[in-house]
DNA sequence: GTTGAAAATAAACATGG
DNA sequence: CCATGTTTATTTTCAAC
């Protein structure tokens, strides 16, 4: 894949900000025709650079008031065992995130759910209910201070 | 603010998952006129449910190859004091995410650099910087099992 | 919910580096 | 030959009814 130049990392930064950005504004922003931006956003996706266009919900407005960051410690890291769990955290829709890490937690996700309850119920089904699970720790969060998938794009070093 | 009723959930549900889709096929796929959905998709925004529109860029194809979750316990818990530190921390384009959160650490952070001399570089900016950091703990991150910001869309309880 | 205008996206073509 | 810009067609958005 031949590297992304100024133009790709400019349009990205636009899109990665409001991606209904009008292409022929965007063109004029980064001083290129609004074929060549065109052009360029489809290559961003045929790569994989980009790789969804999405409507982020702000969860309270919905009703999911509580937001979790949840730290898993597993019983047994043979691969089998831990794709099993990979498989269960992914599945499940109050999980946004999990991520599997070196460290002290083999597993940190990040949950939202409604209340409290909801949140309990979860924990039967992903970890009480998961022979692999030795133990977690929740920390409930009080304040989320910044919620984004946004990347740093700085031109390639 | 009057209840999202099954269409705005439904609609909610598609753009969450692919924005770009066409008010036509949304339409189509929820049973309404697409006068309908543009008209709801407005009044989502205006509401604030729909946040941001965003191109989610892979980090991985942009040359962030490293993720880390980081935990920070705080010096003083005093209200400036934290204040600084959100902002501090927030303002850092690192910085994907930043939770603070109640038990053992005090904020929870997801971090993605290009490599670990980066990371070791934020670490000098952001906590050995800051006095009112006592200590953090890293994670790296060795799987991306799943990282969304996707909400559960169930019909309000 | 239907219709029509305005705007955006996408394709076709021609050209300069 | 690849990437750009111009033009044309198609699709989508958006407001009026």
């Amino acid at each position: 894949m031949e590297p992304l130049d100024e133009f790709d990392l400019k349009i990205l930064g636009i899109l990665q900000r409001d991606n209904l950005t009008s292409q022929r504004d965007i063109a004029e922003r980064v001083s290129l025709s609004a074929a060549a931006v065109h052009r360029r956003i489809q290559r961003l996706h045929s790569l994989g650079v980009i790789a969804r266009d999405v409507a982020v919900v702000a969860p309270e407005k919905v009703g999911r008031l509580i937001t979790l960051v949840v730290e898993v410690v597993v019983e047994s890291e043979r691969l089998e065992a831990l794709s099993e769990l990979k498989r269960v955290f992914a599945a499940a829709p109050e999980v946004q995130q999990c991520y599997y890490v070196t460290g002290e937690p083999d597993f940190i996700l990040i949950v939202t759910t409604r209340d409290m309850a909801e949140y309990e119920a979860l924990t039967q089904r992903l970890f009480f209910g998961q022979s692999n699970v030795k133990r977690f720790r929740t920390c409930v969060v009080m304040d989320r201070v910044k919620a984004t998938l946004d990347v740093p794009l700085q031109p390639a070093g």
